[in-house]
DNA sequence: GGCATATGAATGAAGG
DNA sequence: CCTTCATTCATATGCC
């Protein structure tokens, strides 16, 4: 409804070229892509709010880009994912589109925290002024067998591997930019 | 999960896709989204039962509806415009942007509606929080996106013919307030 | 140039 | 209220 026909694009005079800068919807750039698929593959599946404003703005460094183009970046490599398993499945297979573990980064953690990682709003909720600070927990990754993990402060090259330590030596000629994801 | 589908593909008067309407769920039709823009942007956001009752009645008029759409309507419409605002928060950028409901009419496929005018009896229960309503103001019939000129406030005596008038009489036990839709 | 596919964006519907 | 899933719409892009 509001924007419409997503042309929030005002078409400024320079634009409709066929490269970089279009307008009107978000572009993503190669090494943006890159980033998001690897996060992707290492698990994250469905970023809290949080983690949706670090990637954004680590991601930024590559070209613009908003929060909300994270958000549906997952939202839709998620949901496509599954359509294509339930798709091509339904062979009745040993594959059985487990797709149960979605929550597999969230849940359990992220939801517990407070301080300043409110989701979306959970302003209203006023309630507890516990703890106020906390680390975020890592999220799992592929086991959640850590429930121990009371001491999270961990940092990127402590990880395991469901973390980048993206210190794109290769094709970088950027500024430091350390993407460390350890969001979250 | 009673409802079952409720699946009617209607008519395509005014559906606001162009492909296929397709059914299963409820695709609102431009004026219906009319108005419950309206509304929202008058305050409304969360319809008592009753209200949400007549609402859907009174859309029933451009096409298939049920309470529930109407219900899930104004929770989406609310929750997404929060989110949409805590997102903005980011993006280095100044990312101007129409945060108000610059609401586009999609299609403006304005089409002759068989304007029974009916007595759009609404409750809107002046109740505590915002009591913004006063008169809406009317949209720019067939045209979008254009230049609004600040005074086309036009008022219910100038309407066509395809207009609400919200006067709650019946059941009114509050104050005044008319409500003047005017639909496209 | 249209048609096919990939994918960004939007939103109805639930679940919790 | 908050989060998530499923569908669908709208474009961009690639192929012929």
């Amino acid at each position: 409804m509001d924007e419409g026909m997503s042309g929030f694009c005002i078409r400024n005079g320079s634009v409709r070229g066929s490269s970089g800068t279009k307008c009107g919807r978000w572009n993503p750039t190669t090494e943006q892509v890159k980033v998001l698929t690897e996060l992707f593959s290492s698990g994250l599946r469905t970023p809290s709010t949080d983690q949706i404003q670090k990637i954004s703005t680590q991601l930024s460094f590559y070209g613009k880009i908003e929060s909300k183009n994270v958000f549906y970046w997952f939202q839709n490599h998620k949901a496509r994912e599954r359509q294509k398993r339930r798709r091509r499945v339904s062979s009745s297979d040993d594959d059985d589109d487990n797709d149960s573990n979605k929550d597999v980064i969230r849940r359990t953690n992220v939801m517990s925290v407070n301080s300043s990682t409110q989701n979306f709003a959970q302003v209203y909720k006023v309630s507890e002024p516990k703890r106020v600070i906390e680390t975020l927990e890592l999220f799992p990754l592929n086991s959640y067998g850590e429930p121990e993990s009371k001491n999270l402060r961990v940092y990127a090259n402590e990880r395991r591997d469901n973390m980048f330590s993206y210190t794109m030596r290769e094709q970088m000629d950027h500024p430091p930019l350390d993407l460390c994801l350890s969001f979250m």
